[in-house]
DNA sequence: TCGGTGTGTCATAAC
DNA sequence: GCGTTATGACACACC
């Protein structure tokens, strides 16, 4: 890489002095600054993005394979990679960005340019268009300078002198060439750009879907904007053929060209205008917004062959190994160069063009306009669908066979087709949440909302709502997810606490105090038991194991003694660790010789506690611990109830947004469609009216002329035919109505 | 050490 | 009036 950038460096240097010699000026700073990676790179060294860190990172993302730094074995290497790269995307939902830069080259007058050109050459060229160069790339270039290092120069469509910095015949032949080049850019453009931008295009698709997922998308997000792309014919570079703001500008029905200009309105009728008025597009467009995100759950599959336009089995989208439903972000960024007027053999620089057709790019690339609004207010009036449809279609690096569409007006997919990439863009901009959407997907799958588990649904809230049968109905699920415990609740008994009746065994163990062991652990399995709350995506990180408070029985083994060491050790130690896990009424319960458990205290209905309390000759202290006991059983019990229920009716809330989500997304699309069925009624009453106006004939058998008279539609279903001027005032006074109303 | 989370407890209102 | 429940607020432990 040294010796490239030494030789590339001092080539382009002795080149350049060169081209001052005879009198062309070379702003070598346009290079460096204008963010071209290979040759920024070569001169100034790999920038952060470029560096062997990649490497670093690769080889730590590739699990089970690396590669030496010094010794690469690429191919195994991007091939173990990609496949690994494949299988791991699986399971993502990817909304990358991507940033495309575009660059727009506008002609400059003739003869100002001669010393420009090998300047523009050279930045299109090592620019490498719309495709950046990755890290592992690099890498690559790296290893094959090493090897075919002419090779490479050519590719870049660079000249280098040798290292000797001595001008030799060979320098001069490359610089011959490239002077040549100059004079006639177009011959050499398909040689250098073209076959280089394969080239690259090959080791990108090596490196596609790697862990640097922001490499990949540039070239994916060209394919999709190429789509979009008019092809410049000079240089080969594209430049976005700007939508029109309003698709339904497009879209709308278009009366024929050989219609005089002042028929169109008229042509469309008050019926027309006056619907689409209303139609406020900022409104139009949030709710395509809306429904893009939907779609883009639902339906990801099918949309992503709608945007893609491709099969399945399209290498556009196997051999870049994307996620299927992964919307592409055009950020365009569009840049403007210079050019000399080397407009001949377009076709070689970009062979892309040559499969559009000919109509198409005839009239479009010789002439490149020096801007985007040009370009509209250039081909408005034309078919501006046939101007860039074939460009959407033909422009992909992939010279996969795309079927021919007829007129792009001609039919409603074309108005599907600006809808889905309008959507698409939209749903950009929107900046969707891909964990959502993944969430959001998976609910759409089960069509079951969350699912939650039925401690979470609202039949137990509900219940639990209840005064007194909350908590049996609540122990009663409990209990059901402990049929193995050794206890039971007592009707009356809040959630959690098992009754007395099957508790000596412990009460025995504990002196007669503390808590039931199971009390904790039926708790947490009522509400709280991790992997049911793990279907909350926002609860997934909490990973708390409060285990000072439970029974051995759910603890976790780990922090249990092994078996051997209790049935060695004795009842102390037992007792000792049970100790541990008393809570501290349970403690003050024992300090104060209570003579029955805190279970007891707590779930016994008034009537027997008091019995209970008859019983036994207490002390006030004791009474006093008795019913605080008691107070703050219940009270805790209530508070786990309480937060079980607000849980719950989060839960429920959560859920009660998704389905209204879910509901206005099923409504914003029957509204598309019905726009879009209205949108084809208006084609054909536009077509009817066309063929009803031209079989009208006058009482001398001549047809009437469509700029003297219109058609128009009376309230009770007739058509007269009237003058147009009165026409026209007839359709101005329609259209102020809605804009007074509006007022 | 700080912040998030779970839990227990208290105070209070409502039933 | 008492007992129970619900809930906000706080403290504490844990991660």
């Amino acid at each position: 890489m040294l010796s490239l950038k030494k030789y590339f460096t001092e080539g382009l240097l002795q080149f350049t002095i060169l081209l001052s010699l005879i009198g062309v000026r070379v702003d070598v700073d346009t290079y460096l600054t204008s963010q071209l990676p290979p040759l920024r790179e070569i001169i100034l060294g790999p920038s952060s993005a470029y560096t062997q860190t990649q490497f670093h990172n690769l080889r730590n993302t590739l699990d089970g394979y690396g590669i030496h730094p010094k010794s690469i074995d690429l191919d195994n290497y991007f091939t173990a990679r990609r496949l690994l790269s494949q299988v791991r995307a699986l399971d993502r939902f990817q909304v990358p960005t991507t940033e495309v830069n575009a660059w727009l080259v506008h002609r400059d007058p003739e003869g100002s340019v001669s010393g420009s050109q090998p300047s523009s050459g050279l930045t299109l060229e090592s620019s490498s268009g719309l495709q950046d160069v990755t890290g592992p790339d690099n890498g690559v270039r790296e290893s094959e300078t090493e090897q075919g290092f002419s090779e490479d120069l050519e590719d870049l469509g660079a000249v280098a002198p040798p290292v000797s910095g001595d001008l030799t015949k060979e320098d001069i032949d490359l610089i011959d060439i490239l002077w040549r080049q100059d004079i006639d850019l177009g011959a050499g453009r398909e040689i250098f750009d073209y076959s280089h931008r394969q080239k690259e295009q090959d080791v990108d698709k090596e490196l596609q879907d790697g862990a640097e997922q922001e490499d990949t998308w540039p070239s994916e997000g060209a394919e999709a904007l190429a789509r979009n792309l008019l092809v410049d014919g000079e240089t080969g570079e594209s430049f976005p053929a700007q939508f029109p703001a309003d698709i339904s500008s497009i879209t709308e029905a278009v009366p024929s060209e050989s219609e005089p200009p002042g028929l169109q309105n008229n042509l469309l009728s008050p019926l027309l205008t006056e619907t689409e008025s209303p139609f406020d597009l900022e409104q139009q467009w949030q709710d395509l917004m809306s429904i893009m995100e939907m779609q883009a759950m639902e339906v990801n599959t099918s949309t992503s062959e709608i945007l893609y336009n491709a099969p399945p089995g399209d290498p556009l989208s196997t051999n870049y190994s994307l996620a299927p439903n992964t919307p592409i972000n055009q950020n365009v960024s569009l840049h403007q160069a210079s050019l000399g007027g080397c407009s001949q053999d377009f076709s070689l620089f970009s062979p892309e063009v040559e499969s559009l057709p000919v109509a198409s790019s005839s009239t479009l690339l010789p002439l490149v306009p020096s801007n985007s609004t040009s370009l509209n207010s250039t081909f408005g009036s034309t078919n501006l669908a046939g101007l860039f449809f074939p460009a959407q279609l033909n422009s992909t690096a992939n010279d996969t066979a795309v079927p021919e569409l007829p007129d792009p007006l001609g039919g409603l997919l074309d108005e599907a087709m600006l809808d889905e990439i309008s959507l698409m863009d939209l749903a950009i901009e929107e900046g969707f949440n891909p964990v959502q959407a993944s969430q959001l997907e998976e609910e759409f799958d089960s069509d079951s909302g969350l699912s939650l588990d039925s401690s979470h649904s609202p039949s137990s809230l509900s219940s639990s709502e209840g005064s007194s049968s909350s908590s049996s109905s609540s122990s009663s699920s409990s209990s059901s997810t402990s049929s193995s415990a050794s206890s039971s609740f007592s009707e009356e008994g809040a959630v959690g606490y098992s009754s007395d009746s099957e508790t000596l065994d412990l009460e025995e163990a504990e002196g007669a105090v503390g808590y039931q062991p199971e009390y904790s652990k039926f708790c947490r399995m009522s509400y709280q038991d991790p992997s049911q709350l793990s279907c909350l995506p926002y609860l997934e990180h909490v990973g708390h194991n409060h285990t000072y408070n439970m029974a051995p029985s759910a603890l976790d083994s780990a922090d249990l003694p092994p078996p051997s060491a209790l049935k060695k050790g004795s009842k102390e130690k037992q007792a000792d660790f049970l100790d541990k896990q008393m809570s501290r009424d349970e403690h003050r319960a024992r300090a104060m010789k209570i003579p029955f458990t805190n279970d007891k205290i707590i779930n016994l209905p008034v009537e027997e506690f008091n019995e209970l309390l008859s019983k036994y000759q207490l002390s006030e202290a004791q009474l006093s611990l008795i019913r605080d006991i008691r107070r703050r059983g219940k009270n805790k019990m209530a508070a786990q109830n309480c937060r079980k229920r607000k849980l719950d009716t989060i839960l429920n809330l959560e859920r009660d947004v998704e389905d209204l989500q879910r509901d206005k997304a099923r409504l914003l699309r029957e509204k598309v469609e019905f726009l879009r069925s209205l949108r084809q009624m208006k084609q054909k009453v536009q077509s009817l009216y066309q063929e009803v106006f031209g079989r009208l004939r006058d009482e001398n058998g001549r047809p009437y002329s469509p700029s003297q008279y219109a058609l128009q539609y009376a309230g009770d279903g007739s058509v007269l035919l009237i003058p147009r001027t009165l026409a026209d005032q007839q359709a101005r006074r329609q259209e102020r109505k809605p804009k007074d109303r509006r007022k």
